[in-house]
DNA sequence: TTATATATTTAAGTTCGCTTAAATTTATAA
DNA sequence: TTATAAATTTAAGCGAACTTAAATATATAA
């Protein structure tokens, strides 16, 4: 392909899939902060070149080109921040963007050596598990949003959202960060916010982002 | 700038200006792959925003600015270069290509980090120096092309032309390297081509492959 | 069910970096 | 010096990826 706006929306189509494994071009639009008629013309293009799968008016599937296409480059994107950010120092809360830039300029042989130099990591610095090669995807722990906890359950953070700008860095001054454990005191009813211990400090999340956090739940 | 097509503009002139500090947009065009009338377009582009010095029919020059630009980028690209071999292990040959495209998706910072992690490599995979962060080229050894040594010199191979395509492999192929003792046994006044021992075989190459290898004279 | 809001597509237009063809300038050689 | 060749610029046009505005389809709520 090696088209950068093509996989990009790939990408961003993959990320978003709903449950039922669609998109709809509105909040492909938004996720790449385009217009909607943009979307509509590259749909047209990425339907043509066999990736997605797009009838008018309809919700946007990926194709098993599309999806495999989508999982290499997710696959590329996360390698990369291994290595920003174990080999190269780099906060977590930095590489993302940075990755974003390095996937599309990546021949699979760079990203293949890269993995072996790493030692085969399987998740990346937010704790997504990297796909393989052919692009299978480890199954890992089962986790939950923050959101799904309940009062006095404690957990521990396994995954965080890279996805959304500037979530980790606010993240980051509240304390958490990978593996680090955390106690829910209150659920506020009201808007949906969570009240936690985090290092003996209470702490309130908003819901949008306590959403945005995965945890396992420990007990 | 953040401008792929600009960036390789300005490093193709560098790595092409002759004695004067000129260069033609005819050359330019030919090292690029495009069509004159592309170059004449970009040049104004260029111009307009302060990195060339171009007038009609003229030469041109890099300005200040242009020239640290273009350093910045050689450094980019050299400094992954060094990261692609040296620590993934690939083969001098293919650094360039995938450093060029590695160049234009990479920040200052990552760069910086790249440089540290590598502790300040001097020179690239095919002995160019590499530019530090405020475009200063430490001033190397005094090399000469293999055109320039005559019979029975003894030299040691510094540095590598890298921009020509499919050079590399096939001076890989004859048993040439960094650091490789070559001995001149005859040169062709007919050709310009050079007869030469490497590594106690007798070994021919033509005038224009011998323009691009610089060398140390020993003794 | 119908009115209205929202999502999506179509239409027309822009910028970028290219192309080819024609016009013009500069270089070269008889 | 002048004819011719080569280099350069101008002109017109193209595809990609966007934009805004208008048209149309779908979803939602009274």
């Amino acid at each position: 392909m090696d088209n950068v706006s093509q996989e990009d929306y790939l990408t961003a189509i993959y990320r978003n899939l709903d449950e039922a494994g669609e998109i709809k071009p509105n909040l492909l639009a938004s996720k790449l902060e385009i217009s909607n008629a943009a979307v509509t013309d590259m749909l047209r293009k990425l339907s043509r070149d066999g990736f997605v799968d797009y009838q008018k008016y309809k919700g946007i599937k990926l194709t098993g080109e599309g999806e495999l296409y989508a999982k290499n480059m997710l696959r590329r994107h996360r390698i990369w921040e291994v290595f920003l950010h174990q080999t190269l120092g780099m906060p977590w809360d930095k590489v993302h963007d940075e990755a974003e830039k390095l996937e599309h300029s990546s021949s699979d042989e760079i990203i293949n050596l890269l993995e072996e130099f790493l030692e085969y990591p399987e998740v990346d610095p937010h704790g997504y598990p990297i796909p393989d090669k052919n692009g299978k995807i480890k199954k890992s722990k089962t986790v939950v949003a923050i959101t799904e906890l309940n009062e006095n359950d404690t957990a521990k953070v396994i995954r965080v959202n890279d996805d959304v700008k500037n979530l980790l860095s606010y993240v980051t001054k509240i304390g958490i960060s990978l593996g680090k454990e955390i106690i829910v005191k209150d659920k506020l009813e009201y808007d949906g916010s969570v009240l936690m211990m985090i290092d003996r400090k209470e702490v309130n999340i908003s819901n949008k982002i306590a959403s945005n956090i995965f945890v396992e739940k420990i007990k």
